[in-house]
RNA sequence: GGGCGCAUAGCUCAGUGGUUAGAGCGCUUGCUUCACACGCAAGAGGUCACAGGUUCAAGUCCUGUUGCGCCCACCA
């Protein structure tokens, strides 16, 4: 057996840390993600890379569904894709307030917006550090260089162009709408805030009155809305009520004529079967309130206090109110009874203080008008899966409102209009001075348009964060700015986001660049699942807390995150168990640890090899290497279906079978009889060199396949590995900038018959292991004979035993039998496998 | 209540209408200095949720039922 020397020492055990350190900074350092724009726009890869949320809490779920992007990515690149993959934040709105005012402990509606604005850019800026070190740890390769949040100059100059661009053609309009308000922090919130909250309660049975004096009882809960009430309505068809079809009713009390209506959101088992319709109680009298056109009576003020329309009862809290008015009623004998219950109501998550809605002028986008083409712009685009488009149908099928893109907050990206004081003409910032701040800047203009007097009011209101972060691929290709780029970088190529921000995210950036640019914003759409914790439910904050990504990359490496990230489907949830992430990570422990022990055998027996210019069709000729080679190809054919229908997962598991199965346990255990020489004793110098250039040439070419077949997985350990040899005969400087193996790498260097007879040798080699497995020996314990026939008559096949024949030597060497008979008829007794017509006896000593 | 998805080995999941349904983990048995015990080999383990239907043929297609998840709506 021949020792061979190695040229360089390697590691016994692979510091996975270090390495990662090592290569991240490389990455950095050597530009190798650097975006080279290009004037074809067939050469770009583009990706609308999703801006998360600066808000503290990034989660293993995060980096689950931004792996998944990496992978498509690094694939493209490496098909020789320029890519365009930037990174963004999204860092305004109101989860960005609420970390600003959690951090520096102060309330934004206290202090002076400017000083705000100035905490919370403060605050982001170190977010956003962390979360850069975060994704670079994780190894994306995006380029920073190309780096935008939601709040910079840039975005607020598009977004405010948005708008502008939107007033012009007539596609926002300005109304009166609810809003969510909270009457303790004094401020309108966002759907986001809002949390369900149990509370006891009373359900008051109370009297109205026809108009011919006839009491009709309705339940409520909320008796102090009484005066805002302006309808009732019960279920169409309910017979009990439908002789008061088209009268009126008088309230109680307060005494104010209300139509009587039917609708079928009325639930007739519930209370009375009538309700009443309060401007405003909840959503559905909102629902109704437009529907049919009713009178608005608002009743409480910004401080959730009864106003003017209650009389009497002006001044008092809600709650003081309802007590005061049930009291009346009660001794005007016009309450029935009263039932103590529990209900659920929505309330504030920061003060759990129960909301109310409010009027407040808002600013809409028209979608409802366009529904039917925001169904065809999304079907335009490729979704991948393809169910994800029905979920987007479906919500832009029911949409029932406009899009509300006005929020009353303070950190965001401001409205660029300003209104006449006199006359309530809206008067749009110029265009060539955006991005503008209206509390700050003027309108620049002398006098109002319409009335001409010159008094102006800046716009206060910020847009909600959708209407920015729905321009990220105009924000990217810099629309309205750059036209070359512009026309390169739009539409994009890929939109990845996960499923649950379809209704808003993938919406409202198809809604922008359907009525900014008549297109779609991207050619293909890939949804990833969620990761969930060990309990079966989305990772919440709390949780998160307890392991943070950071420690388990630190703990287990980026590249076994990145494969856990990698087995699952896309747009499938996954498990996690937080507690405990090795049983989630163990297998991909193992597998960088087996691609290192492989890579460092083979390492061994390449290191003083080289390649040249050797013709691979004729250098590699022994049938086993030609067999793998076989198996090598189709796996490069799999692999590159699976990844250009973005189904990484699928892509991984080919790979990993491929290296572990046919180039570990087959290749590199027959080949190592022609690698350590023990196959070539008896062959003449010449066949020896010859034998081992085909083992050499052909590990060296699966080995350095398999690395690139890996590299968009698990790209750091492929790059150490492709750094410890075969970089010398690469002139690129990483293996991500390398080419994706291809079929055409290969011609004929494979073929049937070896394919063939790689097969039998390897089913040969099962019987003697199984044999040897089953009288308790090593494999390598030496074995006398090996004699080999059929199961059966109908089995006999000479071509087989022919094969056998011919790697004979392999076959021999590999499974330690120091002969080999061969029979063509039935063997009657011996080990089979279910797989095979063969039926072996292994003739060896046994202790 | 609506939409979408899921239900396959103890667990996590693959599975194109076509032999005897697969992988990884876990389990059992055996094998260690020559890449790797984080390994190798050999095993055990399944009424493909349930009930119908279509078909020469169903884990796969259709209908219904049950359970679970996500999103949305509801909360008088």
């Amino acid at each position: 057996m021949s020792k061979v020397e190695t040229t360089q020492e390697i590691p016994k055990i692979y510091d996975a840390g270090a390495s990662e350190r090592k290569w991240r900074k490389f990455w950095e350092e050597k530009n190798i993600y650097v975006y080279e724009p290009s004037s074809n726009r067939e050469e770009i890869y583009s990706v609308d890379t999703p801006p998360p949320t600066v808000s503290g809490d990034l989660h293993i779920g995060h980096v689950f569904s931004y792996t998944h992007q990496d992978f498509i990515v690094r694939y493209k690149r490496m098909r020789g894709f320029k890519i365009f993959y930037p990174f963004g934040f999204d860092d305004n709105g109101l989860p960005t307030e609420r970390l600003v005012e959690r951090v520096k402990c102060v309330k934004a509606m206290d202090m002076p917006r400017e000083d705000f604005w100035e905490l919370c850019l403060e605050v982001s800026k170190e977010q956003e550090k962390a979360f850069k070190d975060l994704w670079q740890d994780v190894g994306l390769s995006c380029d920073w260089n190309e780096v935008y949040s939601t709040i910079d100059e840039r975005s607020r100059r598009i977004s405010q162009r948005s708008f502008l661009e939107l007033l012009k053609s007539g596609e926002v309009y300005r109304k009166e709408a609810p809003t969510l308000w909270c009457t303790e922090c004094r401020t309108a919130i966002a759907q986001a805030e809002v949390e369900d909250k149990e509370e006891a309660s009373e359900f008051h049975k109370i009297c109205f009155l026809t108009e011919d004096g006839k009491k009709v009882p309705i339940a409520t809960t909320r008796p102090e809305l009484l005066p805002a009430c302006v309808a009732v309505f019960y279920h169409p068809g309910d017979e009990r009520y439908s002789h008061l079809k088209g009268k009126y009713l008088v309230t109680p009390y307060f005494g104010l004529k209300v139509p009587v209506l039917e609708d079928a959101k009325v639930n007739p088992e519930k209370g009375t079967g009538i309700v009443m319709c309060c401007t405003f109680g909840d959503t559905v009298d909102i629902e109704w309130w437009q529907e049919y056109n009713l009178e608005t009576r608002i009743v409480v003020d910004t401080f959730g206090r009864m106003n003017e329309l209650a009389g009497e009862f002006q001044g008092f809290s809600l709650r003081d109110a309802r007590k005061r008015i049930v009291n009346t009623l009660s001794e005007q004998k016009l309450l029935i009874e009263t039932e103590r219950i529990t209900h659920t109501i929505s309330a504030h998550e920061r003060c759990g203080t129960p909301l109310e809605f409010l009027l407040n002028k808002q600013w809409f986008v028209k979608v409802l008008d366009k529904k039917d083409e925001l169904v065809r712009y999304g079907e335009k685009c490729r979704w991948y899966p393809p169910h994800m488009f029905v979920r987007y149908k479906h919500w832009v099928e029911n949409l029932r409102w406009d899009w509300c893109i006005s929020r009353q907050r303070y950190y965001g990206v401001p409205f660029p209009i300003w209104y006449c004081a006199h006359c309530d003409e809206v008067i749009p910032a110029r265009g060539e001075n955006l991005p503008v701040n209206p509390l700050r800047d003027s309108p620049g203009i002398e006098k109002c348009p319409k009335c001409g007097k010159d008094e102006f009011v800046p716009e206060k209101d910020v847009f909600d964060t959708w209407a920015t972060s729905s321009l990220t691929p105009q924000i990217n290709a810099k629309w309205g700015e750059n036209d070359d780029r512009s026309n390169i970088l739009f539409p994009m190529t890929l939109r990845p986001q996960a499923h649950d921000i379809i209704r808003t995210w993938a919406f409202y950036t198809i809604v922008k660049a359907y009525l900014h640019n008549k297109d779609i914003p991207w050619y293909d759409l890939m949804i990833s699942g969620h990761a969930l914790d060990s309990s079966r439910t989305k990772i919440s904050k709390s949780k998160s807390e307890t392991v943070k990504p950071k420690q388990i990359i630190e703990q287990f490496s980026a590249d076994v995150v990145r494969h856990w990230a990698g087995q699952t489907r896309l747009g499938t949830d996954t498990f996690i168990n937080l507690q405990d992430p090795t049983e989630n990570l163990a297998s991909g422990k193992r597998l960088i640890t087996k691609i290192y022990n492989a890579s460092k055998l083979s390492h061994l027996h390449l290191a003083d090899f080289t390649p040249g210019n050797l013709d691979l069709s004729q250098e590699i000729n022994h049938p086993l290497d030609r067999w793998l080679i076989g198996k090598l190809v189709q796996t490069i054919d799999k692999a590159t279906k699976a990844f250009e229908q973005y189904e990484f997962a699928e892509a991984l598991e080919h790979v990993e079978a491929f290296f572990w199965q046919d180039f570990c346990d087959n290749f590199l255990e027959i080949a190592k009889g022609r690698l350590y020489g023990d196959a070539l004793l008896q062959v003449t110098e010449n066949q020896r060199n010859k034998l081992q250039t085909s083992a050499k040439l052909t590990l060296f070419k699966a080995l350095e396949s398999i690395l690139r077949l890996f590299a968009p997985f698990l790209p750091f350990i492929t790059e150490e590995i492709w750094h410890w040899y075969f970089h010398r005969f690469s002139e690129k400087a990483s293996i991500h900038l390398t080419t994706w193996p291809s079929q055409e790498e290969f011609n004929g260097a494979y073929d049937k018959d070896s394919s063939e007879m790689g097969d039998s040798i390897i089913e040969a080699l099962s019987l003697i292991r199984k044999a040897k497995s089953e009288l308790k020996v090593s494999i390598k314990k030496p074995a006398d004979r090996l004699i080999i026939g059929f199961a059966n008559e109908s089995q006999i096949d000479r071509a087989l035993l022919n094969r056998l024949e011919q790697g004979k030597i392999d076959l021999l060497v590999t499974g330690n039998v120091k002969e080999l008979v061969l029979i063509e008829g039935v063997l009657e007794d011996g080990v089979e496998l279910e797989t095979s017509r063969l039926r072996a006896r292994l003739e060896m000593e046994v202790d």
